[in-house]
DNA sequence: ATTTGTGCAAATCGTTTGCATCTGA
DNA sequence: TCAGATGCAAACGATTTGCACAAAT
């Protein structure tokens, strides 16, 4: 029921939660928004996400998934994840978080919160104030 | 004359520097080294660069740049940056430090060392170790 | 009826690669 | 000499865009 950054919507429908950001519910959105948050926060493609709908009988095209992706992050329903890859990776947990990635893998999840914390954070230069700050822990496998 | 991390020849010339690395002095990498770590911290994409050594009548294939580049990473000399964005950077200072990226210009710079310190750094999940932390704090123009 | 979204294919952009030619040791 | 470098152009992979068609209000 929190109303706190990101998650906004408690159990909304589908149907509700785009006419909340308002975007139409097309059949399109209505089908990818369904494979993005029904199984809690996911580190997502363009590529797999597309996949996955083809797969669930929901045509849509690459063009649309794309198109979709950054719409929902417009409206804050997913956030951009910052990663050195080629690729781009869309978070459904927009609250502030961070990351672990497993370079080995190219594979993101996140870092329990709390269980990482920030001192002393730099003041940002004169006219300016941060928007953002993103930690990204890189693993590597332990070799034997 | 610091031999920590990173920076690691004081003041040697670059055709020892290169040498240390086990790269060949050609007269491209010399050039592009020369402009590399000529004027202290750097973040520089290929394209600057290649754009730098053409101005300075240094002609040089992009495609030399990129490897150079890549060869630079590999010998230790540089560093490459993890930024969203669809380019790539190279950072100059090797050492273990974070940065600032202002949005609004596609510009980075350094955070200063130790105006910024990780607490509480989380366990690494079961065989995987932590192999670096990036931190990136964006900025943005404070709107009046 | 109008507005907005969608699909396709072509276009873009950064980066990489294949290969013939040069260069430094 | 000859392994290693370089340049060029073509190849690539992810993302974007233009435009005709379809769907939502």
């Amino acid at each position: 029921m929190t109303d706190k950054h990101g998650h906004e919507a408690p159990r909304m429908s589908t149907r509700a939660r785009l006419r909340a950001a308002g975007l139409r519910p097309t059949r399109q959105r209505m089908a990818l928004a369904d494979l993005l948050f029904a199984n809690g926060d996911r580190h997502i493609s363009a590529e797999i996400l597309h996949n996955e709908a083809v797969s669930a009988s929901v045509p849509v095209s690459l063009a649309t998934v794309y198109n979709t992706l950054h719409q929902f992050t417009r409206a804050g329903l997913l956030r951009e994840v910052a990663l050195d890859g080629t690729k781009t990776y869309f978070d459904t947990n927009t609250t502030n978080h961070h990351h672990f990635f497993l370079e080995d893998d190219n594979l993101m999840f996140d870092v329990p919160e709390d269980a990482l914390r920030l001192d002393r954070l730099p003041e940002p230069p004169e006219g300016m104030e941060i928007s953002r700050v993103d930690v990204v822990i890189r693993l590597r496998r332990v070799r034997s």
